[in-house]
DNA sequence: CAGACTGTATGATGAACATCGAACACTTGG
DNA sequence: CCAAGTGTTCGATGTTCATCATACAGTCTG
């Protein structure tokens, strides 16, 4: 169709829109951070190797929407990378530029016990 | 007293209750520090010597019942402390206590740039 | 004691957010 | 081409949270 432009419409996947940390402002990352599920995905993450999960490989008791959701606010935060191959979307946790940025929020995030 | 007396009534005010940062969750100090008149409170505070500043003498954009709620939310996150003298209830910043907990957080509360 | 000042409790309101179910778009494999 | 799998968007819902206005309790000073 016409119009269907080819890639236009309302549910198309473009490429996911990135944010560095260097500019993701204090509340943000924090805000980001302060959420269980959150704090689970990137502990998670930081358990395995770059781009080796996609998102449906995370164990979370939320539904598919919610989940894509929480990586939307990681990827704003700058805590969290990802990149399509075929349907599938990798992921990688911005250690080292997330750290430049706010040092030792993420260590905190991921050694710190009782996260309730 | 059976009804214990008098002082009972809803608007009494008893010593403030304190939570220790040993007894913080992480999600609870990383909401309490996710939000911008309690970061400015912090902020305010680190710039004046312990027990300087009553609560009315923070300049924040806000009224005096949320400014009461916000002290109360920086208590239970173990970031601040308060002491009654007279009609004032005055305040210090946990630094050493809270840094114990949460190595670095603080430092980062205070000194990031850009909060917005 | 009266009045001014300081801080808290309560109830209400509006905004932000987490969640879900369903629909949709794309990719891959039969 | 069709079906299964992956992830996003939309609309709706319920909850949490920041805020205010008001009322109240306690302290201090005149």
């Amino acid at each position: 169709m016409a119009a269907k432009s080819e890639r236009a419409g309302a549910g198309y996947r473009p490429a996911p829109v990135h944010t560095h940390p260097d500019d993701v402002p204090l509340l943000t990352a924090l805000s980001a951070l302060a959420d269980p599920v959150r704090i689970q995905l990137i502990r998670d993450l930081a358990g395995h190797p770059d781009w080796a999960l996609s998102c449906s490989n995370f164990d979370v008791p939320v539904g598919r929407a919610a989940k894509s959701h929480h990586f939307s606010v990681l990827r704003d935060a700058g805590l969290v990378e990802q990149r399509d191959q075929g349907p599938k979307r990798l992921n990688r946790l911005r250690r080292e530029e997330f750290d430049d940025r706010f040092p030792g929020l993420l260590d905190l995030a991921l050694r710190a016990d009782s996260v309730t």
